[in-house]
DNA sequence: TCATGTGAAGACATTCACAGCA
DNA sequence: TGCTGTGAATGTCTTCACATGA
Protein backbone atom coordinates (compact mmCIF):
# COMPACT_ATOMS: atom_id res chain seq x y z
CA UNK A 1 0.00 0.00 0.00
CA UNK A 2 2.88 2.68 0.77
CA UNK A 3 4.07 2.86 -2.56
CA UNK A 4 7.60 3.35 -1.00
CA UNK A 5 8.72 -0.07 -0.58
CA UNK A 6 7.55 -1.24 -3.85
CA UNK A 7 11.25 -2.02 -5.83
CA UNK A 8 11.81 -0.43 -9.39
CA UNK A 9 12.12 -3.50 -10.95
CA UNK A 10 8.31 -4.64 -9.40
CA UNK A 11 6.91 -1.15 -10.73
CA UNK A 12 8.17 -1.92 -14.03
CA UNK A 13 6.72 -5.31 -13.76
CA UNK A 14 3.35 -4.16 -12.64
CA UNK A 15 3.18 -1.45 -15.45
CA UNK A 16 3.64 -4.43 -17.98
CA UNK A 17 1.11 -6.58 -15.95
CA UNK A 18 -1.85 -3.65 -16.43
CA UNK A 19 -1.32 -3.29 -20.00
CA UNK A 20 -1.47 -6.90 -20.80
CA UNK A 21 -4.62 -6.93 -18.73
CA UNK A 22 -6.56 -4.32 -20.81
CA UNK A 23 -5.82 -6.46 -24.22
CA UNK A 24 -8.58 -7.36 -25.22
CA UNK A 25 -8.39 -11.08 -24.77
CA UNK A 26 -7.25 -10.51 -20.85
CA UNK A 27 -10.00 -8.19 -20.29
CA UNK A 28 -13.05 -9.97 -21.64
CA UNK A 29 -12.46 -12.83 -19.40
CA UNK A 30 -13.62 -12.85 -15.58
CA UNK A 31 -10.01 -14.27 -14.19
CA UNK A 32 -6.63 -15.44 -14.90
CA UNK A 33 -3.79 -17.56 -13.25
CA UNK A 34 -0.58 -16.52 -12.48
CA UNK A 35 0.58 -18.74 -14.89
CA UNK A 36 -1.39 -17.18 -17.47
CA UNK A 37 -0.58 -13.59 -16.72
CA UNK A 38 3.38 -14.76 -16.00
CA UNK A 39 3.06 -16.43 -20.27
CA UNK A 40 2.02 -13.29 -21.53
CA UNK A 41 4.89 -11.28 -19.92
CA UNK A 42 7.23 -13.78 -20.09
CA UNK A 43 7.90 -13.94 -16.68
CA UNK A 44 7.85 -17.13 -13.89
CA UNK A 45 4.18 -17.81 -12.00
CA UNK A 46 6.20 -17.04 -8.83
CA UNK A 47 7.46 -13.64 -9.51
CA UNK A 48 3.58 -12.53 -10.45
CA UNK A 49 2.54 -14.16 -7.15
CA UNK A 50 5.26 -12.21 -5.58
CA UNK A 51 4.33 -8.97 -7.18
CA UNK A 52 1.18 -9.40 -6.50
CA UNK A 53 1.47 -10.06 -3.00
CA UNK A 54 3.78 -6.89 -2.70
CA UNK A 55 0.93 -4.84 -3.86
CA UNK A 56 -1.30 -6.51 -1.05
CA UNK A 57 -3.98 -8.24 -3.94
CA UNK A 58 -4.97 -11.46 -2.93
CA UNK A 59 -6.53 -14.16 -5.82
CA UNK A 60 -8.17 -17.27 -5.29
CA UNK A 61 -6.85 -20.90 -5.51
CA UNK A 62 -9.80 -21.73 -7.56
CA UNK A 63 -10.47 -19.16 -9.95
CA UNK A 64 -7.08 -17.03 -9.84
CA UNK A 65 -7.00 -13.37 -9.84
CA UNK A 66 -10.09 -11.27 -10.91
CA UNK A 67 -8.89 -9.15 -13.49
CA UNK A 68 -10.78 -6.05 -13.11
CA UNK A 69 -10.28 -6.04 -9.43
CA UNK A 70 -6.75 -6.23 -10.06
CA UNK A 71 -6.59 -3.77 -12.57
CA UNK A 72 -8.04 -1.32 -10.15
CA UNK A 73 -5.39 -2.71 -7.55
CA UNK A 74 -2.73 -1.80 -9.77
CA UNK A 75 -4.48 1.48 -10.81
CA UNK A 76 -4.48 2.48 -6.92
CA UNK A 77 -0.74 1.90 -6.71
CA UNK A 78 0.64 3.03 -9.90
CA UNK A 79 -1.93 5.99 -10.58
CA UNK A 80 -1.10 9.38 -9.11
CA UNK A 81 -4.06 10.92 -7.67
CA UNK A 82 -4.13 14.00 -9.96
CA UNK A 83 -3.07 14.19 -13.63
CA UNK A 84 0.58 14.74 -14.32
CA UNK A 85 1.95 17.22 -16.92
CA UNK A 86 4.98 16.25 -18.52
CA UNK A 87 6.90 18.40 -20.74
CA UNK A 88 9.06 17.01 -23.34
CA UNK A 89 12.44 19.51 -24.82
CA UNK A 90 14.12 19.08 -27.91
CA UNK A 91 11.88 18.84 -30.93
CA UNK A 92 13.90 17.24 -33.64
CA UNK A 93 13.14 14.45 -35.33
CA UNK A 94 13.20 12.31 -32.44
CA UNK A 95 11.15 14.44 -30.22
CA UNK A 96 8.46 14.80 -32.38
CA UNK A 97 8.49 10.86 -33.21
CA UNK A 98 8.85 10.41 -29.39
CA UNK A 99 6.25 13.26 -28.86
CA UNK A 100 3.88 11.69 -31.30
CA UNK A 101 4.24 8.28 -29.34
CA UNK A 102 3.94 9.01 -26.30
CA UNK A 103 0.74 11.37 -26.34
CA UNK A 104 -2.53 10.19 -24.61
CA UNK A 105 -0.29 6.92 -23.86
CA UNK A 106 -2.15 7.27 -20.16
CA UNK A 107 -5.35 8.63 -18.57
CA UNK A 108 -3.03 10.24 -15.83
CA UNK A 109 -0.05 11.47 -17.67
CA UNK A 110 -0.63 14.18 -20.10
CA UNK A 111 1.81 15.50 -22.32
CA UNK A 112 1.31 19.77 -22.40
CA UNK A 113 4.24 21.56 -23.65
CA UNK A 114 7.17 20.89 -25.65
CA UNK A 115 10.70 23.04 -25.98
CA UNK A 116 13.30 23.99 -28.70
CA UNK A 117 15.40 26.29 -29.55
CA UNK A 118 15.27 27.07 -33.28
CA UNK A 119 12.07 29.56 -34.03
CA UNK A 120 10.89 27.72 -36.86
CA UNK A 121 9.36 25.11 -34.54
CA UNK A 122 8.52 27.98 -31.99
CA UNK A 123 4.70 28.88 -32.10
CA UNK A 124 3.94 25.41 -34.18
CA UNK A 125 2.28 22.08 -32.78
CA UNK A 126 3.25 18.92 -32.60
CA UNK A 127 1.17 15.91 -32.17
CA UNK A 128 -0.99 18.43 -30.75
CA UNK A 129 1.51 19.72 -28.20
CA UNK A 130 2.73 23.39 -28.28
CA UNK A 131 6.38 24.57 -28.92
CA UNK A 132 7.42 27.37 -27.13
CA UNK A 133 10.89 28.56 -26.88
CA UNK A 134 13.48 27.16 -24.12
CA UNK A 135 13.76 30.46 -22.65
CA UNK A 136 10.52 30.22 -21.59
CA UNK A 137 11.25 27.24 -20.12
CA UNK A 138 11.44 27.89 -16.64
CA UNK A 139 7.89 30.33 -16.61
CA UNK A 140 5.91 27.52 -18.83
CA UNK A 141 7.09 24.40 -16.43
CA UNK A 142 6.37 26.62 -12.93
CA UNK A 143 3.09 27.86 -14.04
CA UNK A 144 1.81 24.91 -15.09
CA UNK A 145 2.78 22.86 -12.31
CA UNK A 146 4.88 20.45 -14.56
CA UNK A 147 6.52 17.76 -12.96
CA UNK A 148 7.94 15.50 -15.53
CA UNK A 149 10.66 16.80 -18.31
CA UNK A 150 11.80 14.59 -21.58
CA UNK A 151 14.59 15.15 -22.44
CA UNK A 152 15.63 14.75 -26.37
CA UNK A 153 18.06 17.10 -26.92
CA UNK A 154 21.56 16.91 -28.67
CA UNK A 155 24.16 15.50 -26.05
CA UNK A 156 25.91 18.77 -25.74
CA UNK A 157 22.90 20.51 -24.01
CA UNK A 158 21.13 17.95 -21.99
CA UNK A 159 22.94 18.58 -18.79
CA UNK A 160 22.28 22.07 -18.90
CA UNK A 161 18.88 21.49 -20.53
CA UNK A 162 18.34 19.02 -17.05
CA UNK A 163 19.33 21.91 -14.91
CA UNK A 164 16.88 24.34 -16.38
CA UNK A 165 13.83 21.80 -15.81
CA UNK A 166 15.04 20.84 -12.71
CA UNK A 167 15.26 24.41 -11.64
CA UNK A 168 12.06 24.82 -12.66
CA UNK A 169 10.45 22.45 -10.12
CA UNK A 170 10.09 19.20 -12.24
CA UNK A 171 10.91 16.17 -9.76
CA UNK A 172 11.24 13.63 -12.51
CA UNK A 173 13.33 13.37 -16.04
CA UNK A 174 13.00 10.52 -18.64
CA UNK A 175 16.41 11.27 -20.61
CA UNK A 176 17.05 9.87 -24.54
CA UNK A 177 20.52 11.67 -24.17
CA UNK A 178 22.99 9.36 -24.11
CA UNK A 179 24.92 10.97 -21.25
CA UNK A 180 25.09 10.61 -17.60
CA UNK A 181 23.23 13.66 -15.63
CA UNK A 182 24.37 14.99 -12.83
CA UNK A 183 21.45 16.41 -11.01
CA UNK A 184 20.24 16.29 -7.18
CA UNK A 185 19.41 12.66 -6.40
CA UNK A 186 15.99 13.21 -5.51
CA UNK A 187 14.70 14.00 -8.58
CA UNK A 188 14.19 10.54 -10.29
CA UNK A 189 16.10 10.32 -13.64
CA UNK A 190 15.21 6.82 -16.02
CA UNK A 191 17.74 6.71 -18.94
CA UNK A 192 17.12 5.01 -22.52
CA UNK A 193 19.75 5.11 -24.02
CA UNK A 194 19.80 3.74 -27.19
CA UNK A 195 23.16 3.50 -28.35
CA UNK A 196 24.38 1.42 -24.97
CA UNK A 197 20.86 -0.89 -26.01
CA UNK A 198 22.49 -1.02 -29.51
CA UNK A 199 26.33 -1.96 -28.50
CA UNK A 200 24.70 -4.41 -25.59
CA UNK A 201 22.54 -6.21 -28.30
CA UNK A 202 25.58 -6.35 -30.35
CA UNK A 203 27.49 -8.13 -27.43
CA UNK A 204 25.31 -10.88 -26.38
CA UNK A 205 24.25 -11.24 -29.94
CA UNK A 206 26.97 -13.42 -30.81
CA UNK A 207 26.33 -16.62 -30.05
CA UNK A 208 25.51 -19.22 -31.86
CA UNK A 209 25.15 -18.24 -35.33
CA UNK A 210 21.76 -20.17 -35.96
CA UNK A 211 20.80 -22.03 -39.51
CA UNK A 212 17.37 -21.20 -40.88
CA UNK A 213 14.26 -22.85 -40.27
CA UNK A 214 13.90 -23.28 -36.52
CA UNK A 215 11.40 -21.03 -35.01
CA UNK A 216 9.85 -24.21 -33.47
CA UNK A 217 11.09 -23.41 -29.96
CA UNK A 218 8.69 -22.98 -27.72
CA UNK A 219 10.61 -22.86 -24.31
CA UNK A 220 8.54 -21.32 -21.59
CA UNK A 221 9.31 -18.93 -18.67
CA UNK A 222 11.98 -17.25 -19.69
CA UNK A 223 13.69 -13.57 -17.40
CA UNK A 224 12.53 -10.32 -18.44
CA UNK A 225 15.23 -7.57 -19.49
CA UNK A 226 13.47 -5.05 -19.58
CA UNK A 227 15.51 -1.37 -20.92
CA UNK A 228 16.69 -1.02 -17.60
CA UNK A 229 17.74 -1.56 -15.46
CA UNK B 1 38.45 -12.33 -20.86
CA UNK B 2 36.00 -15.30 -21.61
CA UNK B 3 32.96 -12.89 -22.82
CA UNK B 4 30.32 -15.22 -21.38
CA UNK B 5 30.53 -14.39 -17.77
CA UNK B 6 30.53 -10.65 -17.77
CA UNK B 7 27.02 -9.93 -16.09
CA UNK B 8 24.43 -7.86 -18.98
CA UNK B 9 24.81 -4.85 -15.85
CA UNK B 10 28.62 -4.96 -16.45
CA UNK B 11 28.03 -4.90 -19.96
CA UNK B 12 26.22 -1.78 -19.97
CA UNK B 13 28.61 -0.06 -17.58
CA UNK B 14 31.34 -0.45 -19.63
CA UNK B 15 30.11 0.72 -22.56
CA UNK B 16 29.09 3.92 -20.80
CA UNK B 17 32.46 4.11 -19.26
CA UNK B 18 34.39 3.64 -23.35
CA UNK B 19 31.77 6.58 -24.17
CA UNK B 20 33.41 8.66 -20.80
CA UNK B 21 36.81 7.95 -21.85
CA UNK B 22 36.15 8.99 -25.31
CA UNK B 23 35.11 12.51 -24.69
CA UNK B 24 38.00 14.82 -25.60
CA UNK B 25 37.94 16.07 -21.24
CA UNK B 26 39.24 12.06 -20.78
CA UNK B 27 40.65 11.23 -24.00
CA UNK B 28 43.54 13.96 -24.13
CA UNK B 29 44.79 13.02 -20.60
CA UNK B 30 46.70 10.49 -20.25
CA UNK B 31 45.09 8.17 -16.98
CA UNK B 32 41.87 8.39 -15.07
CA UNK B 33 41.66 7.47 -11.34
CA UNK B 34 38.93 5.06 -10.81
CA UNK B 35 36.75 7.91 -8.74
CA UNK B 36 37.61 10.09 -11.77
CA UNK B 37 35.65 7.81 -14.30
CA UNK B 38 32.74 6.61 -11.43
CA UNK B 39 32.11 10.51 -11.08
CA UNK B 40 31.30 10.71 -14.64
CA UNK B 41 29.16 7.85 -14.81
CA UNK B 42 27.60 8.42 -11.38
CA UNK B 43 28.52 5.63 -9.91
CA UNK B 44 30.84 4.70 -7.16
CA UNK B 45 34.73 3.98 -7.80
CA UNK B 46 34.31 0.46 -6.04
CA UNK B 47 31.96 0.17 -8.67
CA UNK B 48 34.58 0.98 -11.38
CA UNK B 49 37.13 -1.09 -10.28
CA UNK B 50 34.86 -4.00 -9.77
CA UNK B 51 34.20 -3.49 -13.52
CA UNK B 52 37.15 -3.28 -14.55
CA UNK B 53 38.50 -6.60 -12.46
CA UNK B 54 36.15 -8.27 -14.37
CA UNK B 55 37.57 -7.65 -17.43
CA UNK B 56 40.95 -8.28 -16.23
CA UNK B 57 42.30 -4.76 -16.75
CA UNK B 58 44.94 -3.39 -14.04
CA UNK B 59 45.98 0.15 -13.20
CA UNK B 60 48.26 1.50 -11.00
CA UNK B 61 48.03 3.03 -7.60
CA UNK B 62 49.67 6.23 -8.25
CA UNK B 63 48.69 7.26 -11.59
CA UNK B 64 45.44 5.30 -12.16
CA UNK B 65 44.44 3.77 -15.37
CA UNK B 66 45.72 5.14 -18.51
CA UNK B 67 43.46 6.14 -20.82
CA UNK B 68 44.22 4.71 -24.30
CA UNK B 69 45.15 0.80 -22.68
CA UNK B 70 41.89 0.83 -20.86
CA UNK B 71 39.91 1.64 -24.00
CA UNK B 72 41.60 -0.46 -26.00
CA UNK B 73 41.16 -3.50 -23.54
CA UNK B 74 37.13 -2.63 -22.94
CA UNK B 75 37.08 -2.58 -26.85
CA UNK B 76 38.61 -6.02 -26.77
CA UNK B 77 35.84 -7.25 -25.12
CA UNK B 78 33.15 -5.61 -26.40
CA UNK B 79 33.38 -5.46 -29.90
CA UNK B 80 33.02 -8.35 -32.16
CA UNK B 81 35.54 -8.92 -34.75
CA UNK B 82 33.67 -8.93 -37.49
CA UNK B 83 31.47 -6.08 -38.68
CA UNK B 84 27.76 -6.61 -37.21
CA UNK B 85 24.74 -5.55 -39.88
CA UNK B 86 21.79 -4.42 -38.50
CA UNK B 87 18.31 -4.55 -39.55
CA UNK B 88 15.42 -2.07 -39.08
CA UNK B 89 11.90 -2.91 -39.39
CA UNK B 90 9.23 -0.38 -39.33
CA UNK B 91 9.72 2.95 -41.03
CA UNK B 92 7.41 5.22 -39.19
CA UNK B 93 8.46 8.79 -38.02
CA UNK B 94 9.87 6.74 -35.34
CA UNK B 95 12.09 4.17 -36.80
CA UNK B 96 13.13 6.84 -39.12
CA UNK B 97 14.14 9.15 -36.32
CA UNK B 98 16.16 5.80 -34.67
CA UNK B 99 17.65 4.83 -37.47
CA UNK B 100 18.65 8.64 -37.92
CA UNK B 101 19.81 8.71 -34.44
CA UNK B 102 21.99 5.11 -34.64
CA UNK B 103 23.34 5.03 -37.77
CA UNK B 104 27.34 5.30 -37.76
CA UNK B 105 27.63 5.48 -33.96
CA UNK B 106 29.35 2.84 -33.76
CA UNK B 107 32.51 1.34 -35.84
CA UNK B 108 31.55 -2.31 -35.72
CA UNK B 109 27.63 -1.76 -35.82
CA UNK B 110 26.30 -1.08 -39.36
CA UNK B 111 22.32 0.11 -39.83
CA UNK B 112 22.61 -2.07 -43.75
CA UNK B 113 19.09 -2.00 -44.04
CA UNK B 114 15.44 -0.78 -43.80
CA UNK B 115 12.17 -2.90 -44.26
CA UNK B 116 8.64 -1.12 -44.10
CA UNK B 117 5.37 -2.51 -45.76
CA UNK B 118 3.88 1.08 -47.10
CA UNK B 119 5.09 1.06 -50.69
CA UNK B 120 5.57 4.84 -50.72
CA UNK B 121 8.89 4.26 -48.66
CA UNK B 122 10.16 0.94 -50.49
CA UNK B 123 12.56 1.62 -53.13
CA UNK B 124 13.82 5.12 -51.08
CA UNK B 125 16.53 5.40 -48.49
CA UNK B 126 16.17 7.13 -44.60
CA UNK B 127 19.49 8.27 -43.56
CA UNK B 128 21.73 6.34 -46.04
CA UNK B 129 19.49 3.38 -45.49
CA UNK B 130 17.90 1.88 -48.38
CA UNK B 131 14.39 0.45 -47.33
CA UNK B 132 13.25 -2.37 -48.87
CA UNK B 133 9.55 -4.29 -48.48
CA UNK B 134 9.18 -6.61 -45.84
CA UNK B 135 8.28 -9.27 -47.85
CA UNK B 136 11.78 -9.40 -48.88
CA UNK B 137 13.23 -9.86 -45.28
CA UNK B 138 13.84 -13.07 -45.04
CA UNK B 139 15.73 -12.83 -48.54
CA UNK B 140 17.89 -10.00 -47.51
CA UNK B 141 18.47 -10.67 -43.73
CA UNK B 142 19.84 -14.10 -44.77
CA UNK B 143 21.56 -13.08 -47.72
CA UNK B 144 23.73 -10.09 -46.18
CA UNK B 145 24.27 -12.48 -43.12
CA UNK B 146 22.79 -9.61 -40.69
CA UNK B 147 22.38 -11.07 -37.27
CA UNK B 148 20.93 -7.60 -35.14
CA UNK B 149 17.20 -6.46 -35.96
CA UNK B 150 15.47 -3.66 -34.70
CA UNK B 151 11.72 -3.81 -33.92
CA UNK B 152 10.37 -0.46 -34.45
CA UNK B 153 6.58 -1.74 -36.20
CA UNK B 154 3.01 -1.44 -34.21
CA UNK B 155 3.24 -3.26 -31.51
CA UNK B 156 0.22 -5.34 -32.80
CA UNK B 157 2.52 -6.43 -35.62
CA UNK B 158 5.85 -6.86 -33.24
CA UNK B 159 5.49 -10.93 -32.63
CA UNK B 160 5.12 -11.43 -36.51
CA UNK B 161 8.28 -9.24 -37.38
CA UNK B 162 10.50 -11.22 -34.67
CA UNK B 163 9.68 -13.97 -35.98
CA UNK B 164 10.37 -13.34 -39.21
CA UNK B 165 13.59 -12.11 -38.18
CA UNK B 166 14.55 -14.69 -35.95
CA UNK B 167 13.73 -17.22 -38.81
CA UNK B 168 15.99 -15.49 -41.35
CA UNK B 169 18.76 -15.74 -38.77
CA UNK B 170 19.25 -12.69 -36.49
CA UNK B 171 20.68 -13.70 -32.92
CA UNK B 172 20.03 -10.32 -31.00
CA UNK B 173 16.43 -8.08 -31.27
CA UNK B 174 16.20 -4.68 -30.09
CA UNK B 175 12.38 -4.22 -29.47
CA UNK B 176 10.66 -0.49 -29.32
CA UNK B 177 7.37 -2.09 -29.29
CA UNK B 178 5.41 -1.76 -26.34
CA UNK B 179 5.12 -5.94 -26.29
CA UNK B 180 6.71 -8.93 -24.41
CA UNK B 181 8.03 -10.59 -27.58
CA UNK B 182 7.55 -14.78 -27.53
CA UNK B 183 10.80 -15.89 -29.37
CA UNK B 184 13.35 -18.44 -28.53
CA UNK B 185 15.48 -17.69 -25.39
CA UNK B 186 18.63 -18.33 -27.19
CA UNK B 187 18.19 -14.92 -29.32
CA UNK B 188 19.03 -11.67 -27.25
CA UNK B 189 15.72 -9.38 -26.67
CA UNK B 190 16.79 -6.02 -25.48
CA UNK B 191 13.55 -4.23 -25.01
CA UNK B 192 13.20 -0.20 -25.29
CA UNK B 193 10.13 0.51 -24.00
CA UNK B 194 8.95 4.17 -23.47
CA UNK B 195 5.26 4.10 -22.44
CA UNK B 196 6.58 2.04 -19.41
CA UNK B 197 9.78 4.54 -18.70
CA UNK B 198 7.41 7.57 -18.46
CA UNK B 199 5.19 5.80 -16.78
CA UNK B 200 7.78 4.16 -14.24
CA UNK B 201 9.36 8.02 -14.10
CA UNK B 202 5.88 9.52 -13.03
CA UNK B 203 5.82 7.18 -10.06
CA UNK B 204 8.85 7.80 -9.07
CA UNK B 205 8.96 11.56 -9.33
CA UNK B 206 5.72 11.99 -6.58
CA UNK B 207 7.88 12.71 -4.05
CA UNK B 208 8.94 15.97 -2.04
CA UNK B 209 7.58 18.57 -4.12
CA UNK B 210 10.08 21.22 -4.78
CA UNK B 211 10.42 24.95 -4.61
CA UNK B 212 11.97 26.59 -7.06
CA UNK B 213 15.90 27.46 -7.12
CA UNK B 214 17.84 24.57 -5.55
CA UNK B 215 19.76 23.37 -8.12
CA UNK B 216 22.61 23.39 -5.36
CA UNK B 217 22.95 19.69 -4.56
CA UNK B 218 25.98 18.36 -5.64
CA UNK B 219 25.41 15.05 -3.56
CA UNK B 220 27.98 12.85 -5.10
CA UNK B 221 27.68 9.02 -5.92
CA UNK B 222 24.34 7.69 -6.71
CA UNK B 223 23.24 4.28 -8.73
CA UNK B 224 22.85 3.97 -12.51
CA UNK B 225 19.49 3.26 -13.65
CA UNK B 226 20.00 2.45 -16.95
CA UNK B 227 16.90 1.27 -19.15
CA UNK B 228 16.72 -1.54 -18.10
CA UNK B 229 16.76 -1.84 -16.30
C1' DT C 1 -5.84 -32.06 -7.80
C1' DC C 2 -4.29 -27.61 -8.72
C1' DA C 3 -3.32 -22.73 -7.66
C1' DT C 4 -2.35 -19.33 -4.16
C1' DG C 5 0.61 -17.08 -0.51
C1' DT C 6 4.88 -17.07 1.63
C1' DG C 7 9.10 -18.45 4.49
C1' DA C 8 13.47 -19.87 3.25
C1' DA C 9 17.06 -20.47 0.12
C1' DG C 10 19.57 -19.15 -3.62
C1' DA C 11 21.49 -16.14 -7.09
C1' DC C 12 22.99 -11.87 -8.19
C1' DA C 13 24.78 -7.14 -7.49
C1' DT C 14 26.79 -3.57 -4.75
C1' DT C 15 29.40 -1.65 -1.07
C1' DC C 16 32.62 -1.93 2.73
C1' DA C 17 37.00 -2.07 4.43
C1' DC C 18 41.54 -3.05 4.43
C1' DA C 19 46.09 -5.09 2.80
C1' DG C 20 49.64 -3.80 -0.21
C1' DC C 21 52.14 -0.80 -2.78
C1' DA C 22 54.39 3.49 -4.74
C1' DT D 1 49.38 9.70 1.92
C1' DG D 2 46.14 8.01 -1.50
C1' DC D 3 45.35 4.90 -4.73
C1' DT D 4 44.28 -0.06 -6.49
C1' DG D 5 42.64 -4.90 -6.01
C1' DT D 6 39.78 -7.88 -3.56
C1' DG D 7 37.71 -10.91 0.32
C1' DA D 8 33.89 -10.38 3.03
C1' DA D 9 29.61 -8.36 4.18
C1' DT D 10 25.57 -6.47 2.89
C1' DG D 11 21.65 -5.64 0.13
C1' DT D 12 18.43 -6.71 -3.51
C1' DC D 13 15.92 -9.69 -6.46
C1' DT D 14 14.29 -14.25 -7.96
C1' DT D 15 13.18 -18.95 -7.39
C1' DC D 16 12.09 -23.00 -4.66
C1' DA D 17 9.07 -25.64 -2.18
C1' DC D 18 5.42 -26.51 0.58
C1' DA D 19 1.38 -25.55 3.75
C1' DT D 20 -3.14 -24.20 2.96
C1' DG D 21 -7.63 -24.12 1.03
C1' DA D 22 -11.39 -24.83 -2.54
Amino acid sequence: MNKRKIPGRCVERLIIYRRALLQDRHLHVPSIFSHELAFACRLTAAQVRRDLMLIGYSGSPTSGYEVKRLLSSIGALLDPPDMREVAIVGMGHLGRSIAAYLVNRSPKIRLTVAFDVNPEKIGSTFSGVPCHSVERLAEVVSSKGITIGILTVPPEHAQAAAEHLVQAGVTGILNFAPVCLHIPEKVHVENIDMTVALEKVAFFACRSQRRKGNIDDHSSTSNIDQTAP
